[in-house]
Formats: C-alpha cells, structure tokens, sequence
DNA sequence: AATGAATGAGTTTTCATTCAT
DNA sequence: CATGAATGAAAACTCATTCAT
C-alpha cells in the first residue's frame, strides 16, 4: 500500500502500515475462528485477541467494538468468497464448464463448517439488530448479486431460463447449503454427509433449470 | 396426581397443580417469545418472567437454569407440531392428499417467524454445547422420525420412490425452509416471500420424487 | 405440656400440641446437623426443612427466622448440656467425685465434633451480630454460670483455690475444648485426638489447681 | 520479570508491575479487614474493593474468586507472621530469652481480635470445604512447623522436655490464643482480658514444660 | 500500535421470606 | 399446622470497553 520507497520516512511507516495489516489480518482470522466456534454472543474478544497472539488492546486498536469486528469479518470473508468463485469461473472458457465450476463451488462450501456456521450467525445478527442490519444486508447483497450476475450470464450463454428470479435463487443457494450443513452437523446419523451433498445437488440442478 | 376431588386436600392440591401448570405454561409462551426475538444469549430471564407477569424466581421454581427453560420450550413446541402434523394427516385418506397435507404443513409453517428463528436458534446451541446436544438431538430425531413414518407410509401407497434417504429427507425438510424464511427476513427484496414458498415447494416435490 | 386431659377438646389440643412439639423437635434437630455442618450462612433452610421431613413453610410456623431457628437451637442446646451436666454430677457425692465427673464431660464434649463446631459458629455470630449478642451472651452466660456454680460448690469442699476467677475458668473450659477439636479436625496428623485431649486434660487441671 | 531499568520497556513494565503489586497489596488489606468484620461468607466482594478504592472488577483482576482471595490473603498473614516471630527470636542470643520471646508473641498475638477471628474463620472455613482444605492446611502446616522447629531448638538448648508432641503443642498454641480471644470478645464481663492472658500464659508454660 | 489495569453495567442464580390455601 | 408458589433483594462473576503508559 506504501508506494513511496524512496523516501526513509515513507518505508519506515510502510514498514510499520505493514506490520498493522498482519496485526489486522490476524485477529480477523482468529476472530472467524472464535465466533464461528462460540457464535457472535459467547464468543469473548480476549479469547480472539490471544488466538492471535496479542491482547484486547489490540483488538481495539483496529476495530471500535465487538459488532465493528463482527461486520468486519463479514466484509472480509465475502469478499474472498466472491473473490474465489470469480476466480474459478474465469479459468473456465465454456458455459457449461461455468455452470459445472459453480455446482462445485457451492458443494465445496458446504463442507465448511467454519463458514456454514459464520453465515447463519451473521444472518441471525441481521434479523436481530435493525441498527447494523442496513451495512449487512449491503453485503449479503453485494454476495448474492456477485453469483447472480455470473448465473445470468451463463443461463443466457445456454439459453436456458431460470424458474424463478435469479437472485432468488442466488439466495437460496446462498443459504440452503448452510442450513443442511448445520443438520449434518447437529446429527450425522440423520443426515449423512453424502446425502446432505445430494440434496443440495440436485436442489441447485432444479434451481438452474437442468 | 390428585385424582379424587371429593377429598379436601386433593382439591387443594389440584387446584395447585392446575395453577403450576398455568404459570409454567405461560414462562414457556414467554420464552418462545423472548428466545425467538432476541436469541438464546441475548435473551433475558428478567425479560421472560415478566413478560408472563412474574418475576425472575418463578423462572427458577419451574426450570432448573436458563438451558432447561430453552430445552423444555423446545421440547413442548416439538410435540406441538409433532401433533399438529399427525392431525392435519390424520384428516385425509387418500395418500395423494396425505402428500398434500404434509405439503402444506411445511409451507404454512415456514410463513412462522418464530420458528423459523427458534428452530435455527435451538440447532445452534446444540451444535455448540455437547453437553445438551444428546438430550436435543434426541428431540430432534422424535420430530423428524414422526415424518419419516409418514412419508414412509405415503410413498409405499403411492409406489413412488425417493431419491434419497427417508430421513434425509425429513430432515432436509425441516431445515431448509427455516433457511429460506431467515433469507425472505434478511432482505425480502432478495428473497421475495413468495419466491421462497416457490423454492421450497419445488424442494419438497423433487425430495418427495414429484 | 397439656394439662388438662378429662376435656375432649383439651385431650384434640394436647394430641395437636403435642404434634406440633414433635415438629419443632425434629426441626430443631435438623437444623442442629444442617447449621454444624454446613455454618449459620451457608445453611440452607430447605435443607433443614427436608431434613426433618417438611417443607420451609413449616419452619416458618415454629420460628421467626432463620436466626431464630438459630438462636432457639441454641437455647435449647445448651440447656441440654447444662442438664447432662447436672444429673451427671448429682449422681456422684464426694467432692474428688465430682471434680473428675466434670473432667470427664469436657472432655467428652470434646470428642463431640458436631458440637465444637456449633459452639463456635454460635460465638462467631454472636460477635458479630451486636443486636442479638444479647440474648446470645445471656444464654451463654447461663451456660458458664451453671458450671461455675458446681465448680465453686467443689473447690469449697475441697479448700482448693482456683488460680484465676472461676468464671474466666469456666469460659476456658468452655471455648478451649472446641479450639484443640477444630485443631484436630482440621489436621489430624498435626494435632491427633490423643494429643488433643491431654492437652485438655492438663488444661483442666492447672485451670482447677490441680 | 523487568529487571533492566535502562530499557524502555521494562522501565514501562517495572512501573506497572509496581502499580499491580500495590494495588494487589490494597486489596488484601482490604480484604483482612471486610473478612475479619464479617466472617467469610458474609463479606462482600464489593465492599472489600470500595474499601480498598477499587471497583469489583479489579479483584477479579487479581483473584480468581471469593475463595481465592481468601486463601491469599491467609497466605500472606501467615508468611507475615512467620517472618515477625523469627525476627523476634533471631533477636535473642539465650535460649530462656528465645523462650521468653515466643511467650511474649503468642500473648501480644492475642491481642489482635483481627487475626483471631480470621484464624477462626479460616479454619472453619477449611474443615467445611474439603477442595480447599488441602491447600489451607499445607499453610497452616507451615505456619505450626515454624513454631516447632523454634520450640524444639530451644528446649534442646535447655535440656527440658514436652509434656506432649512438638507440632501438638504448636498447633495447641495456635488455636487456644484464639479461642479465648473469642470468649473474651463474646463477654468482656465473663472473660476479661487480663484473666485471658492468664489463662494462656499458664497455658504456654505447662506446654513447655515449665 | 499494543499493553493490561481498572471499570461498571449487566446477568444468572440463590434463598430467606411471604402468603393464599 | 403445613404446603409450595412466588417474591425480590442480594451477590458473585463476566466481559466489553476505556485509558494511561
């Protein structure tokens, strides 16, 4: 971030601008750790700061409180996850490759249960925090509408047609996988993970029109 | 316990007993109130007793902690909708419009808020307390054997087969309407109301081998 | 206590008088066990209550309070041990007699661990609660008077001088005892009960001029 | 830790180091004093911070819980006590002055109503909560073994010989200074402070075989 | 930037006490 | 007399947050 290097000055504070980032970095990764573990209540910030190797203080060095972390996160890890789905769509040239590429990642996402379980409680602190509920929805529709417009693009590229509104559809991909993660989760013998991979399967072959 | 009326003091003790089991019943509609909106960590005790028109130490004469009181909700709304179901399909005869009940069992039932919440809200908890998890599971599993036997009993006289495991059925029922209800709260213009019922429905018929 | 038994309505009351005795006797001796081995605050009156088989209700039908039941038990307590006391020393006639019978009730006492303990809970709350030390120390007094009384008849009869006035002697005995048990209790290896209660027994000793 | 001043940072940690040992040793004070008064149960954590200047939170800060400040504080008063009757002793070259010394502290000891009812309260304390009791008594264990070795060095040096166990008679003289301490607060009238120094002074002859 | 001492509001839980029956 | 439902005060303990260093 530091373009000047020619300047001491400037290479000691992008040094320092430097070291901030890992500092950051660290504690959103242990922060996902903790609150995908403990859930956004129980989750205690001394617990995420010494994950990471420091101590509340720091944690307020970056972040102005608990939700401030929380939204934070939220804003990291979809940005990558939309980062990586756009990545894996631009390998693949055909339509059909696209669409497959999509299948896969949504069934690879399900597997993570870290994430599984961070969607639901982000969610859950939506519904129940009017306050931030604007900044969050903002995000989940930056997520959802980054799958829909891939979605778009392919369905036309195949001329097929989608039953139901794209970022409908969009959304419930966006959460039916979590939901039957959480099943499998909470009772595997109910929900074997296999079956868990094909409901979802098949469920995202119905939404895209196969 | 009191069966005999004609003595003194099993009127007395009746009338007790009649009167525990109002209270109690009115903490648990309190709590599936409170629990509902604000969450298990979030909500207050203090709240839910008063809410019923009772002070905290009602609370703890009728349950053993805040856990028992969430537990104790969790399995009287289970058996509620356990009986509700086998109601409503009990009304029917013939298996098409057995299939149909259900159909509409799980449509109706994902238009209720409060469950939606709750039944996310009590998965969560149980995949974050081990210890609660086996009593909770156990009331999960009641909830989704009663389908199993039901769809079970409907697909044999339709001869119909279903793609997947029986259970992994009913569990995928009761868990992927909540998912769509708590997208439609987030963000409706998302996730439309009636967009969910079509997603949800279309679920239903391919899990059920429509 | 009902004197009156040629009346029906007298011999109904005395039957119920008599009950209610029972009830206050056993409530009386749970709370001896239940404040011995638990202390005056950390004792529950549920328990107490259960102990005895009843319920709070009906501590509340005997005593005022908590420390009432406590007070009460105490009175009762001692007057007990004044008693013993007594009759055990009306049995023996000489002088020498009675001495070694006193020996012998302290340090028989002090095997009584329940009692030490008791006792020095009393004291305990006793300092510590200026508005009921009165009727406390009243009690107490009692307590130490009667010995002195005995012990002045016995050093008469003797023409033995006690080196220190007899009620500091009686005090002594009175709280010395308990302190050596607690000792006792509290590390056996430290302080065996042989040890115990030849330490006692020399006490007695110089403290009567022996 | 920070033992170099020359450096920043330790300089920085010495410094708060220092700030924490004072406001550690502030709140044990405070603490002597709230338990004394009101005996362990009754304290309240509250009061003992006010009085120290603080809030609950920093107790917290230093202690783990009520208990933990309890056994701390009965730590450091016994190290205390420890450390001041062998800075008496070491004063004394002759064994009869050594002997006297020891005399002199237990009856000055008994002065103070403080430690006699935290000695009590301490022990009951113990005797009640076996988890602790451990730990309690491998204190006291130290603080009577301290007395023993003195004793024992000092009757060799005079040739004179126990009635009773060294570590009978040092737990002897730890408990009955309290007791009749106790007896004498409970009724001044009954045990006056100077037939209570009598008493005990008696007492720590016999024991030594004076 | 990071530390960590201290804050203090907030929450669960306990329990003596009351009271209608 | 005895019950047990309900009260409500009180207290331990937690933890997000602040702030001086």
């Amino acid at each position: 971030m530091a373009v000047k290097t020619e300047n001491g000055q400037s290479a000691i504070s992008s040094r320092r601008q430097e070291r901030t980032e890992v500092t950051r970095a660290r504690l959103i990764q242990s922060a996902e750790k903790i609150f995908a573990r403990d859930g956004f209540e129980a989750a205690k910030l001394e617990e995420i700061a010494a994950d990471a190797g420091y101590t509340r203080g720091a944690l307020y060095a970056h972040f102005d409180s608990k939700e401030d972390l929380f939204l934070e996160l939220l804003g990291q890890v979809i940005e990558e996850r939309i980062a990586t789905l756009e990545r894996e769509m631009s390998k693949k040239r055909e339509p059909e490759e696209k669409l497959k590429a999509m299948r896969e990642f949504f069934l690879n996402k399900t597997a993570d249960r870290r994430w599984s379980l961070l969607s639901l409680e982000f969610k859950l602190f939506a519904v129940r925090h009017p306050e931030v509920k604007k900044r969050l929805t903002a995000m989940h529709r930056r997520f959802v509408d980054s799958r829909v417009g891939m979605l778009e693009d392919v369905m036309r590229a195949l001329s097929r047609k989608l039953p139901i509104p794209t970022c409908a559809v969009g959304a419930s991909l966006a959460s039916v996988g979590n939901a039957l993660m959480l099943e499998h989760m909470l009772d595997p013998t109910l929900m074997p993970y296999d079956d868990a991979v094909q409901v979802l399967s098949s469920m995202f072959d119905v939404l895209t029109g196969g």
